[in-house]
DNA sequence: AATGAATGAGCTTTCATTCAT
DNA sequence: AATGAATGAAAGCTCATTCAT
């Protein structure tokens, strides 16, 4: 719709992608990368198999073009959220705590997402493609800059911001994962809050949390 | 015959699963479960095709006893670290130390096994065998009972214990994940102690950092 | 394309399965089920290997549809020639001798087809398909009718019509296999002849052979 | 016990023979040759696996051995049922119904056998062995004799002896294996009964019915 | 003589990919 | 552009056979 005036054939074209990508995210979160079939994917497409070959070169880049895409789109979203988050004191703070919830709303909307990357981080091994590698880094990149920031600034504490991002990130779809393939409920607005909580003060109580400890 | 003092045939039994399974270790780290073929890890333990169907009903059995095996290990090793760990004031919070350090210190050294667990989360997708599961929550359950009791008794706040426990479990793997195979550098004892420190504390420095609010 | 007047795709269809039941009639007389590869198979048909699968489900379904198939044109052409057989006086003794010369000139011609039925009664053992024992079945029971009904008419002695039929059946095959198989000979018009009397009038000559008893 | 007096060696190495035969027949009879694993057989036989191959140079040649050795036997027993059956008059009558009663009682009382040998006719294709195609020819020649003699005699029609004595046999076994196996019934005395007259006098009443002819 | 651990050839079957229509 | 029939490489698994003990 607002991608061009004229639906005779581009958009066609630009819909069966996208129809492809979405099958692929169904049946990847479903059977996981190496039980699916290029065929179901077409079925559930409501295309034929020699069609997805039109649109990608081979059943594993339409993975890769599946986690880039979704990617992209989540990290700009990430982006704008983080932006838009406060601008007045304690500034990275709430940008951080903007990103993670983020983050954990994505995941408790979309499962088959989550299903897909965090299965799919070792389907492919270190074969991930390339374009992959990137998109993930990409988009723990703008976490990372958020902490490097706040680090600079002296909100944050000295840790490496490269790896407290990978940390975050972590704690972030492992928290998620296990509670909801590992256990099997549902993602709430408590959970959200509590992982917040863990990323920001840890969980030592002592260690003053944030609230407590901010004093005068 | 090579391997000990005593060998009177009972190493040769153990000592072919052993190899098998030592062997799967190495390839499924290297390929994936999928990538993996029966024949390279027969090749790599360097025995016949068939011989490891003479232990293994099955290459997925492989990897699933693999896991097994090896988190039960694991799971031992870090109970009996836990349990030694202090016995005085800030009793778990130095027990959750000393539990991050471990697995920071096992995956530092055991880069394969780090690849082959994170790999296959998703390999196998949902149908990852029970026992790989059961095995999986029970590691978990080590940190998550620290962490119980440590709420109990006050010094951690209040937080789910099996949520935090998946959390930081996540960030322990997602961290070393992200520098070792996302980044390509080694896990120094400076990592670790960030990590432990990310985990205890948090990021938020104002906080009270855990450093400065912890003196007396 | 070739084989008619009107070849419009359907043709195609049809003929490549019937292209791959040809093939594995000839390939499984000549080895056997079991020595028998999918690979001949296809090779023989002109087809790839896994074309065969399209059609079939698995190497086993395609011996069961070979013989469910055949049997049942046989079946329906035995049903023709019983049903066309003499309307006057002694009719049943001429419908089973009309039975009987049919399935030795089925035989006779089709050397393949015997050896694919006498083989593969055992080959798969009690497991052979519901469906391939019902067609069986079917088969048997036509001679079955013919002498349940002369029976009633009083034209056959008092014998049990199953067991009168398996035995007839048993008679012509075993007739056929020993001569051509075991003896090497080529069927003649005078060996169908010599069997049609044995079922009919026995061995015995006082008993009243037909010829014997008959005549003056 | 009847075959020497030291059971130190000889005798055991005897027994180990029979005990692997007997096990294979069981074995061979309940899965078919293919099916049946030398492992499976071993078992039954309650010796090594490789025991089995210090008998029997092959799996093959277990079936081949059996076929040949039981054939052998029956063929004996056969000949002396045979021989001992009538003197006077109608003398080769009487002969070959001993015979096919013979047949049918070993059918009734061996299934397995039965089964192995009406199985293994294809099992194998015409690779069947040379021994197991002379020990057969065996079998049928002591039919074919008393056929011969008793055409000779005057006593019989004038049919082919061996087409005669593959067509009785057939009538024999498939009557037997369509019941049994086929219609799942046991055989009776009146089976037996009704196989001996259908060979003798065929099926057709007027014929001079077997019973009425036979007269004085 | 007896064993059974070890082997690897060879099978069926799957499915990504191609290409004629 | 769209299709799906056809393909064949590739892999898991079985089991007859061997041989060190």
């Amino acid at each position: 719709m607002e991608r061009g005036q004229l639906d005779g054939g581009e958009t066609k074209e630009a819909g069966k992608r996208d129809l492809i990508l979405d099958a692929a995210q169904q049946v990847f979160s479903k059977k996981g990368f190496h039980q699916a079939t290029v065929e179901e994917i077409a079925e559930t497409a409501g295309v034929g198999k020699g069609t997805v070959y039109l649109y990608f070169p081979s059943k594993r880049e339409v993975l890769v073009a599946l986690i880039e895409e979704r990617l992209k789109e989540l990290t700009r979203a990430l982006e704008e959220r983080v932006e838009a988050a406060g601008a007045g004191l304690r500034n990275y703070t709430e940008k951080l705590r903007q990103a993670i919830s983020f983050q954990m709303e994505v995941l408790r909307r979309s499962q088959d997402f989550l299903t897909v990357m965090s299965g799919d981080i070792g389907e492919l091994g270190q074969e991930l493609d390339k374009r992959t590698r990137e998109a993930r880094r990409a988009f723990v990149a703008v976490v990372e800059a958020v902490i490097r920031e706040g680090t600079r600034k002296g909100e944050f504490r000295n840790l490496d911001p490269c790896l407290a991002a990978y940390a975050i990130e972590g704690m972030i779809i492992h928290a998620a994962v296990g509670l909801t393939i590992g256990e099997g409920t549902q993602l709430t607005d408590e959970h959200v809050s509590q992982v917040v909580d863990l990323c920001l003060h840890g969980i030592v109580r002592g260690s003053g949390s944030a609230h407590a400890c901010n004093g005068p």
